[in-house]
DNA sequence: GCGGGTGTACCAAACGATTGTTACAGTTGC
DNA sequence: GCAACTGTAACAATCGTTTGGTACACCCGC
């Protein structure tokens, strides 16, 4: 059976196959719906179980939220490093990062990132989790923005929170088609390169 | 009592005033929690009054929603409309309409765009009546990037999708503090200021 | 090899709480 | 006293979660 690459990175992990099936379920539904709109039974119809039982291997919504939320951030940190390790020019690494968190957004039946940006549906106690977490993730995107030779004119912080916002909502609106995953990656860090100094090579 | 002008604009609309209460305070609640994670009763409350009785001037959830999308989106259009109209130069007018748009989401007190990116909480049925208004919304976008001499190596479509993108989510991070509103808006039309040809003169 | 014990995985059914919505009675202002 | 409004109280449906029970796999002592 084919399976995306991060549903794959999850195989790996010591995880029992059926909670891995309820993982992946759970993160689509997330992703296609919301939190609060998708309820529990959904989440088992897909699995091919009913909602109750799903509480043999969660020990709740709630905690089934988070830990799709961290296990999807983890996964996309470990690729992007992998992405940019070899890379040593600030604006290829950047660009090869972007790229690859766009292949992890936009990969189809895969474990697709669950509302990165937008927290506003899952509940405030658990929000501040989610954050945490997410503040940890952004730290490699504050380095690569750190090493660019960026026009001065920008402010680096709202640099990184601009492209981030766009990176994680593509997949709102992005339909294959048209447009490829990698020529629409292209033409965000296109939109991103600015450089330092007068004269914007290309 | 002070009022934000979104809101200011609503009253001048030949609607019952309680009515209007009622779409401010939902629209609130909407942007803040989203569709679903908002109950008739948490409207109800937020206006002094049981959520039941909300029924005598709302038909539905649903309608309440697409009522307050419409309005919002229509007064956008207008704002934005006036704001650009005695602009001539194509960067100008872009630039003013993204200030616009930009006081439009993050003043407080208003009767902020809910969910502008994300209709992901919303049921499906009425997800089609939101898309169909937002696109004639953007029509006005679509020609403001038309005018511009563009860098050719960037696809208008993607160009004016990311900028809306950036534009609608903002207020899901922004903060007021260390930068104000124009500022803001002004690092993300400097962002997509690529001007054709190869010289990137600012 | 066989029976009893143990644990995993699921279903069926229900729990109380909350959802959107309604019918109706009461209050208020003109 | 009429009309516009709001509270009361309930409706069926759905929510997250729990309970009790069942089918099946496994292991151990005999």
């Amino acid at each position: 059976m084919e399976r995306g690459k991060l549903a794959g990175a999850l195989r790996d992990s010591g995880l029992n196959e059926r909670l891995q099936d309820i993982l992946e379920a759970a993160a689509t539904l997330f992703a296609e719906r919301g939190y609060s709109a998708t309820s529990v039974r959904d989440i088992g119809e897909r699995v091919g179980m009913l909602g109750g039982s799903l509480y043999h291997h969660i020990k709740s919504k709630d905690a089934l939220f988070v830990r799709i939320h961290d296990i999807a951030l983890q996964i996309a940190e470990d690729r992007i490093r992998v992405a940019i390790a070899p890379i040593s020019d600030p604006w290829a690494r950047l660009e090869a990062a972007c790229l690859t968190m766009m292949d992890i957004q936009l990969d189809p039946n895969s474990l697709t990132m669950p509302l990165m940006n937008d927290f506003s549906s899952v509940p405030a106690e658990i929000r501040e989790r989610l954050v945490e977490k997410r503040d940890a993730f952004e730290q490699l995107f504050r380095d690569l923005v750190a090493a660019l030779p960026l026009d001065p004119a920008l402010d680096r912080g709202v640099y990184r929170l601009l492209l981030l916002t766009l990176l994680n909502s593509v997949s709102s609106w992005y339909r294959p088609g048209r447009l490829s995953r990698e020529e629409l990656g292209r033409q965000i860090v296109l939109l991103f390169r600015h450089e330092m100094g007068s004269a914007d090579l290309r």
